[in-house]
Parts: structure tokens; C-alpha cells; sequence
DNA sequence: TGTTAATGACTGTCCAGTCAGTCATATTGA
DNA sequence: TCAATATGACTGACTGGACAGTCATTAACA
């Protein structure tokens, strides 16, 4: 049996096809369903190869939920500074951002791993809590403070309750990862038909 | 070394048993990592008798998570069938039952393990897709259809979404699952944040 | 005494992680 | 320019442990 042709990497481009072929894995079949075997086979590579740039099953994993942390919170965190962007507007841009470059890619696949496997993995769920939920829910703060200050909430408890606003978008990934393959969910209408319901009518005009 | 003494039961009984103890193992670590071992542990017999009561683990799992459709849906059910009472007061019981019967039960567990297993177990997300969502929404299209003609709704447009009513109520169970360890929601305060949003101001009066 | 629930040692399989050996490429020196 | 040599990325057969599921034996009850 003829081994396969060996094909040499810079370290860094391998280790990137690695975590890719890890994501597809572990987001098809779970954390314990998935064979290294399995992620070397789709990154082309032989097992022991895998090992080389990951000490084991678990840092891999970790590695890679760990590594999704996105640029969101900045673009988002960046739109606070500017006091006179509408509160709408930026939940909207918020809502936007996490269709394009979570909803919409293989990312979606991530966020109910971490759903998933959570448990599993206090690391994990802290560094999320730690860098993800309590940084997302510290803007949202802000700009639901202003905006219930300004009268721009239907109901200004809203403000204090920042949660409520991450509510749809958790949804849209539930159902995308789960029951898309039955049923379609409209995203985009359920986010937006949500902004349309906590903020109040913009100006009255049409 | 001496045998544990053997004690006999209402097959009925143990059946009962070793589901409660599935629960509890399964809710602490997920499919994969709980040995069939544990569960007999737990139920306090040896791991031949789970097998006397259920073929596999799989079935046991699924048996698991196919019995809990609880009756929360019959009880909302069978409010939609007097016409007047307000939408507000059927989603508001809704929304009671969800936390009295899952969130603040052993049950919160279930519904992650479904989130997080649902993918390897195609039958159980069928399932639950067929005679828990899709039987809530309908209850809940007709609702807040009537709240909607009615005028009880801020937004009427959010009758065509009713999957944004359910978004709240995941969220309390994600949370609850996941990070209220680190940080406590007042799950109560967000699901009458989310309804004191969504429908108009009663009477107007105080 | 016969019937059946219950037991737990046992078996076969699966897979994470290892490591001795291989080969593509880089470096050296003629 | 072209061997000769060195390097370390890569390979995959192998090992050790874990665990699902079995079944011969034992104990409880009628």
C-alpha cells in the first residue's frame, strides 16, 4: 500500500487547517463523537501530525472555541462613543453584525457547541462569561440607559434587563442549528420585528 | 466479598427509578460521558438490570427525553378555548409553567441536553420539533392573533413571529444552564420586562 | 421446588495518545 | 551547479485504558 504523497506546511498555515477541519468536525458530531483520526482526515494530514501542533483532544478544542471571540464587541463598542447614533441604530447594527459573521457562517455551529459542551468545560464558559456576555451585556447597558433617557424604549425597563435584547439573536442560532432542516425561520424579521417592538415609532411619519 | 443485597420491584417501579437517575447523570454530563455504570450506581442496582428495562443506552436516552413533553402545552391549550381571556394573561401562564415546570426543575437540564445532543439524535430533535414546537407555535399563533385584532399588542407584526415569544424563555434556560454560576438573572423580572413590552399597557389606569 | 429478577465478571470494540521510522526540503561544500 | 548531509515535519501501526453490552450464576419469592 503506497503511502500517501507528503506535503510539507509553514506550522501556522497547517495549524489554521487543523482548527478549520476541527471546527467542521466538532460542529457536525460534537466534542465526543469526534475522532482525531477524523479531524486529520479532513485536514488531509495523518493523525501523529495533529499532535504536533495540539498537546491533546481537549486543548484543541478549547483552542478553537476560545479563538472565535469577534470583532464584534469592538465595532459595537465603538459605535457607543458616538452619543448621537440612535440606540436603535446601533442594536440594528449589532443584530446585523452577528447575522453576517455568526448566523450566516460556520460560527453558528461554535456558539451551540459552547451551548452544548459548556458544562463540560468550566474554562470555556468562564472565558465566554468572562470576555464575551459581560462586555456585550456592559454596552448594551449604555446604549439602552441612553435610550431609555432619551424615550426611545416602548418600556424602559428593558434597560435593566440587557439580557432581553440577546434573547432573539440566541433564538435565531437555536433554531438555525436545530430545526432550520423542518421548518425556516425568517432571522432577519424575527430581529427585526424585536427592534420594532422595544423602540418606539421612529419619528411617527411614514 | 459479600454480594449487595438483592432487592426486588414493581418492574414499573425500577423502570421509574433508573429514568430518574438517567436524568440526573445525563444532566450533569451530557450523553457520551456518562456511563451506563453510573446510572445503575445511581439508581442504586447493578448495570445488568438497566439492561433488563431498556435495549441501549441510545434508547434510554431518547425514552428520556421523549417523556418529559410535559403538560404545559394541554394546560395552554386549553385556555386559548375562552375567547376572552386577554393575550397577555395566556402568555404571562405560559410563561409561569415554563418556570415553575422546567426552569426550576431537574427539567432545565433536558431541554440543554436536547440542544446539546439534538444534532447525534436526529429522532429526538424530530420529536421535539414536531410535538413540542410546532404545536407551541400554533397555540401562540393563535393568541397573539386574536391580541393583535384586539389591539393588545404594541407591535401587531410580532403575531406573524411567534418564535420571538419563545426567545425569552430559552434565554432563562441557556442562562440558568450556563452562567448562572458566575452571574444571577432574575429570570422572573425578564420574562415580565419581555411582557410588559410586548402587549399595551393595561387599562391605562393608577 | 421452580421461576424469574438481579448481579458483576467478562468480552470485544473503539479510540486517544505514542513513537520509531520515513522522506521532503534546506544547507553545505566542492 | 550539483551531490552529500542534516533537519524536523510527517506518518501510521501500536498500546493501554475505558466502557457498552453479555451471560452464567445467584438470590428472592411463589
Amino acid at each position: 500500500m503506497p503511502e500517501k504523497k507528503r506535503e510539507r506546511r509553514d506550522p501556522e498555515l497547517r495549524r489554521a487547517e487543523i482548527l478549520k477541519a476541527a471546527l467542521a468536525c466538532f460542529a457536525e458530531r460534537g466534542f465526543a463523537a469526534t475522532r482525531m483520526e477524523d479531524v486529520a482526515a479532513r485536514a488531509g494530514i495523518a493523525k501523529g501530525t495533529v499532535y504536533l501542533h495540539f498537546p491533546d483532544k481537549e486543548r484543541l478544542f478549547i483552542e478553537l472555541v476560545s479563538g472565535i471571540a469577534s470583532p464584534i464587541l469592538g465595532e459595537v463598542g465603538g459605535m457607543i462613543q458616538n452619543e448621537t447614533i440612535p440606540a436603535r441604530t446601533v442594536v440594528s447594527m449589532f443584530y446585523s453584525l452577528f447575522k453576517r459573521e455568526v448566523l450566516e457562517t460556520e460560527r453558528r455551529h461554535m456558539l451551540r457547541l459552547i451551548l452544548a459542551e459548556g458544562p463540560m468545560f468550566p474554562v470555556v464558559t468562564e472565558f465566554y462569561h468572562r470576555e464575551i456576555i459581560t462586555k456585550g451585556l456592559a454596552i448594551l447597558r449604555v446604549v439602552l440607559g441612553r435610550a431609555a433617557a432619551r424615550g426611545e424604549l416602548r418600556n424602559p425597563a428593558v434597560a435593566e434587563v440587557p439580557q432581553l435584547v440577546m434573547a432573539p439573536a440566541l433564538m435565531t442560532v437555536v433554531w438555525a442549528t436545530l430545526f432550520e432542516g423542518y421548518e425556516h425561520l425568517d432571522a432577519q424579521k424575527l430581529l427585526d420585528t424585536f427592534l420594532n417592538t422595544i423602540f418606539v415609532p421612529e419619528g411617527g411619519a411614514k
